[in-house]
DNA sequence: CTGTTAGCGCGTTCAA
DNA sequence: TTGAACGCGCTAACAG
């Protein structure tokens, strides 16, 4: 344990610190002589550059921070190994911090990362988060930002989102192309932004395909989930029965399902089941239950590329890109991921 | 964006850079006065100490990182959680790195650690992993390491696991206070320590209460998915039927729950169900499935607080821990986490 | 081809 | 109470 760098390395060659700096950066200066005897010697020494000294002089830390709400989601663990995966590649290494949804979390990561820890950012922001001084001030600091996923429209920034209306319409469509007629889709609130595009694109989809909207079918379910659960009940007794269930959230369909189970119904055969979900793990557990899965893996690899590709051309660092993914239907057979 | 740092703050203030830092590290040699100059113009240029410069300086990053085989895994994504929250109450930061358990990437990652990115590491070794000399090598460099849940019990330094003994145990106990008395045990494979350590435990928890075994409730599922289909299936059907089922495994968990459907079977009026899973999911989609959950954040927090206690006073530094957490026992209500 | 020199930005002597 | 000077370990410009 003896320290090693290349002060020691250069003395015990008897050379110069800046000979053995340029030996192993293998260049055309050094003979090949000394190029051999340096290498031999540095890794008989197991000798790496120390990474702060080198950040420090060349101004460039291949150190990018990713500032998710969570990762206990299966959402953001997959977006982070995509992350991971794209980084390794680009020889990046990836500093992880979780804002819980916290504003003031959020706030206090930011301000810790002006320290020149970093060369950019991919961020979720965090539900609670209001106004973005703080972002502003990272981007002042010369740190490139790629948002992905839960975006603020408000800074000029590169995105890589999912297409909530598209996953909606295919979605539906999934249910019609197994034969539903009357498909209810379960409304979790219709102040979420989120839940009004996919029920948008559940409305194209019967448009599309000649089917009557019919009011009846469109079920809030409300926060609590007895709410959900007497409702769901209400719709699959009452007399002209649905066929097929478009449940916007992953908890509505495991209402659903439960009530299939008090009511004797089996999925698929009385009742088609197809829902959002940030997981594939619903449609492993229960093969019956058709879902549409966020490309989490594809969103964070492509977020991921997008900064890297301006991180290496700091000049044209206009990220002015966005990106709209679409969600992956998942049946049984499906790996997912 | 203009570049700030202690020396343009110093001819901004027309003092000298030592004067500076040392009032922004709130020196008692410096002057009240002074001081709220600094701070003041500090703050309102926004400044933050290059943390390269100053770690180069100090010889301490406050930087850990974690190694794991995948993060798209709840063990592993609620462990980070762990150790993020405790990096943050401690002010540190975590660099991640996947190694999707191929051995060569586990040896190319610690390559990169040795550079003096790092101060620690934690660390889940990779299933292909033989040989450690590459972790070996990470310790030679004065880099602290703490094995959690997947460990090499060849390199002598803490670990943190859970043990699976005693989850087997308590599993098959809440089958038993649930009024089981045919209780199947459903293997995975032999070859398998953990399904070894939680077939004892099966075994155990018989003994305890007295309960004869029956070999033939022991039921090896192999590897192939058909397989294990066949296999629960006769278990389920043979004549002198089984009233409780542990699966070693969530998958089996899963196989069992598609054979009660075949076969007409309520779980867990008919048949109660308990199984291992690294997530909280399968009860919650599931609820008549009880599981055993290793407590994922409970290991990483713990992990991450021996690990910032060894790093804080550097003289103490054996690291001898070897704690081994209790499993939980989630059913219905729980939240898990 | 090799060595000398000058920083990167910061913290820490030691003098003044 | 302040400042000048040095060095953490490395890279890069410039001499030789």
């Amino acid at each position: 344990m003896s320290k090693v760098n290349l002060k020691t390395l250069a003395a015990e060659l008897g050379v110069s610190v800046s000979t053995v700096s340029k030996a192993l950066q293998n260049s055309y200066e050094i003979s090949e002589e000394t190029k051999q005897r340096v290498v031999t010697l540095a890794k008989q020494r197991n000798f790496r550059p120390n990474v702060y000294a080198s950040s420090l002089r060349r101004q460039q830390t291949r150190t990018i921070a990713v500032i998710v709400p969570e990762i206990a989601n299966n959402f953001f663990a997959f977006a982070i190994n995509g992350i991971e995966e794209i980084a390794q590649e680009n020889d990046y290494h990836v500093l992880i911090y979780l804002t819980h949804d916290s504003y003031e979390k959020e706030v206090s990561i930011c301000e810790h990362l002006q320290s020149g820890r970093i060369d950019g950012v991919l961020m979720s922001v965090s539900t609670e988060t209001n106004d973005y001084e703080h972002i502003a001030k990272l981007m002042d600091k010369g740190i490139l930002l790629v948002f992905f996923d839960r975006v603020r429209h408000e800074i000029e920034t590169a995105k890589v989102t999912t297409d909530d209306f598209v996953s909606g319409l295919n979605a539906t469509e999934h249910l019609i192309e197994q034969g539903a007629k009357r498909i209810a889709y379960l409304s979790l609130s219709s102040k979420l932004s989120i839940d009004n595009k996919r029920k948008a694109g559940y409305m194209e989809a019967l448009l599309k395909h000649n089917i009557e909207f019919d009011p009846n079918l469109v079920v809030a379910c409300g926060n609590q989930q007895h709410e959900a659960y007497q409702r769901i009940k209400e719709l699959l007794t009452s007399p002209n029965r649905t066929d097929a269930v478009f449940a916007s959230v992953e908890k509505l369909a495991t209402e659903t399902y439960m009530v299939c189970q008090e009511l004797g119904l089996k999925i698929p055969n009385d009742l088609k089941v197809i829902c959002f979900s940030n997981t594939t793990i619903a449609s492993l557990l229960n093969p019956s239950l058709s879902t549409v899965v966020q490309p989490a893996f594809e969103i964070g690899k492509q977020a991921a590329n997008i900064l890297f590709q301006h991180l290496e051309r700091k000049n044209i660092s206009i990220l002015n890109e966005n990106i709209i993914l679409k969600s992956v239907l998942v049946a049984r057979e499906s790996t997912g991921c």
